[in-house]
DNA sequence: AATTTTCATATTGTATACAAAAAAAGATTT
DNA sequence: AAATCTTTTTTTGTATACAATATGAAAATT
């Protein structure tokens, strides 16, 4: 049934990279490890090069590997990226979405709205996680929608920090809105640009986000 | 100087799998690269599992590596993207070209256009991605640009086999002239436009390039 | 006292060893 | 002769062993 110890670690450690268990910065001993998931150092070894190769661990040869952290200027350029990318998705998802997503997007977005009244932060994460997902699926192009998602995962470190600002879910879901009408009437341009817009992290609230970063959680120089 | 043995089997592998000289589908025994490269089988499965990260090498849980196929919807797939990814690229890079930069995609575009007239394919080849790169660059965003790169390293194995079409390369080199000329006077709509068109595989003969597919190089199913 | 140097310890990278599973070859049956 | 079952051989995945390098502590020097 289990194919392989290893292939348990990956996405164990990811998940307490991704959650902030595991810190930007964090060494990650690789006796420890094996300690922990009752291995030897070799799956270990694998496990800790995959994740390096999807960008969440930094290998610092001969020096061990830590939980990957971001300069600045990377920071900046993965949040564009990430604008693009889901701007890409939303653009093919107008354009392709059949009958059946058109409910599940609606479904998605009311549950986002439902939410977003009372300040839920927790609750609405997941949900609109959700409904993001589903765009990129409905993208219809499984490539992209995998791209997407793998940054999207690289950044939840850093997102998940951002500010709690009263009344921002309100804004964010009526934003959402005008994107699920978007793309249900099929208008992939429209569909872009908002999205584009919503992902740059509410645009120019960039610098407020950057501040609240932890000093450690990004290298010192670009 | 030499961090380790297996950093340097990533790079040779890569290019053997790029230039074709292993082929998709083809068995990776690590006993074999292990006596090819004078290391033991650890270095090597490190290697095969970083190029399995970056999509290059496949492997099959208890049945060994082979080189990635790409069923042939992936294949559309990623051509998709790659239009998309060197759409961006070209519209960033006409809002953030430097001096010094304009002259350098200047001198690569003459570089492509000399060729062109002659039908050098492996020469154009090489300028031709010059160019590309230096695009890249000219976006000033390194995520941006190494995901590109990648992505284009990725779909190298099946580009090499693009038809000879006599005077293909002139009409290419005609649209890498448009193409800089926007760049270069800040048009970046129009940049953008005239890559992902020029990206899509000259558009309509995506199918003709299909056509020309060894069948192993391609997954049966979708 | 601060800085450099030397030595001890810990950790990484690679090789080898071994167990479990898959592939191949041979034997047996229909 | 074809097909199935059994046994042998390979090959993969993991553990352990060892050498090379980096880290940290103690001693020596300025």
């Amino acid at each position: 049934m289990n194919p392989s110890r290893a292939s348990e670690l990956v996405p164990a450690l990811e998940q307490d990279i991704v959650t902030g268990t595991l810190k930007p910065g964090q060494k990650l001993d690789e006796a420890m490890l094996a300690k922990r998931f009752n291995v030897s150092r070799t799956p270990v070894r694998e496990a800790l090069g995959k994740l390096a190769a999807s960008g969440l661990v930094e290998i610092r040869p001969r020096r061990g590997a830590i939980v990957a952290t971001i300069s600045l200027r990377e920071l900046m350029n993965m949040f564009e990226m990430m604008a693009n990318l889901e701007g890409i998705c939303a653009r093919y998802a107008a354009r392709r979405i059949t009958p059946e997503e058109k409910l599940e997007l609606i479904a998605a977005q009311k549950a986002c709205a439902a939410l977003s009244a009372s300040d839920q932060y927790d609750d609405y994460y997941n949900k609109n996680m959700h409904l993001h997902n589903l765009i990129y699926k409905t993208s219809h192009n499984e490539f992209l929608e995998k791209q997407t998602q793998d940054l999207r995962l690289r950044l939840s470190p850093y997102r998940r920090l951002q500010i709690r600002i009263p009344g921002r879910l309100k804004s964010s879901s009526e934003e959402h809105g005008e994107l699920v009408e978007a793309i249900l009437k099929g208008d992939a341009e429209q569909a872009e640009m908002l999205t584009r817009n919503h992902v740059t992290i509410q645009g120019e609230r960039f610098t407020d986000f950057l501040a609240t970063l932890p000093s450690n959680y990004v290298q010192a120089s670009a």
